[in-house]
DNA sequence: ATGACACTGTTATATTATTACACTTCTCGA
DNA sequence: TCGAGAAGTGTAATAATATAACAGTGTCAT
């Protein structure tokens, strides 16, 4: 299946900014900490930021393929683990996908708003909910080491979209 | 794989208590529902309380094929199924896995502390993450259906036993 | 230049989940 | 109580996601 088009203007935003921006600060982010963002982790960033809706390993698969990367499985699992391990990415546990993470460099969980209309994510930065989740696990003398948070609905636009 | 010797007593608690009640509750429940607690939907459940971790589908269906169920994937799948539409279990996304509900009936999210030591889960009944939950997706003008809070980290007996 | 390490290529396979279709059992109204 | 429709089950095949293992190649500091 490939993958729906991608319009760089929606919304009255323009994409090619996020993606310009975050590949920037993911060159930026490994060269200060000496990793190697190499030609098929650049692609399979690039791809991630380039798609308005979270990617599947097979997804980016196929589009590495027609761009002639090597393209099997572990080509993109290994992307996707040094993403992961930088930061510079989150997996969504719901969707078996990857998204861009939009505050890389600083150390934070992904809190996920997840549209099942429209497939869009909005990563939350959210203090307030963190500090909720650390007081649970806290009162519960629990060992907090990751947090998964991902919540499912509808988002306004959809809503809107439906409501006239 | 074959699952880990799993014994009834365990920290002070008689978990044969437990999985009558589970069990006692979901018969209960679906009674009031008309919906049908068939042998193997069943035996599913009781497997999932019976264990004090979360099992796999593929777990669950190795107990199933010993002791003559049929042992098909469609057999397990078609019970989990069941049980997560009556809210009698839940499925833990970071796991790939299922654990019984602690509140069936009671309409709500599941939100887990599962600790990667000993692997157990603990279901946290929590009004007040929800309710911050609530109001962030309110916020963002955002429809709530579903919520996926899974935290992970160390548990405090494993923490206990590493100290000492 | 060379040794160590990180990165990549390739094949195979593991794990989790679904589809499709035939057959059986249950339920409930005529 | 009969039978039609719904719900449940059996079975085979396959899809979707992810990992293991091992060989080869590039990079970089000494």
């Amino acid at each position: 299946m490939s993958p729906p088009c991608q319009p760089a203007f929606v919304a009255g935003h323009n994409h090619n900014h996020c993606i310009e921006q975050a590949l920037a600060q993911a060159v930026a982010l490994c060269k200060q900490r000496n990793s190697r963002l190499t030609p098929s982790r650049r692609r399979v960033l690039e791809l991630i930021w380039q798609s308005h809706q979270p990617l599947g390993a097979y997804q980016l698969l196929a589009q590495l393929a027609e761009e002639g990367f090597n393209s099997a499985p572990p080509t993109v699992y290994r992307a996707l683990e040094f993403l992961l391990e930088h930061g510079l990415i989150h997996r969504l546990a719901s969707l078996n996908a990857y998204t861009g993470c939009s505050g890389p460099g600083t150390q934070h969980s992904g809190y996920f708003l997840i549209c099942h209309r429209c497939n869009r994510v909005q990563e939350l930065a959210s203090p307030s909910l963190k500090e909720a989740v650390r007081q649970h696990a806290g009162q519960a003398d629990f060992l907090l080491e990751s947090e998964i948070i991902e919540l499912s609905g509808c988002c306004s636009q959809c809503l809107k979209a439906t409501d006239k």
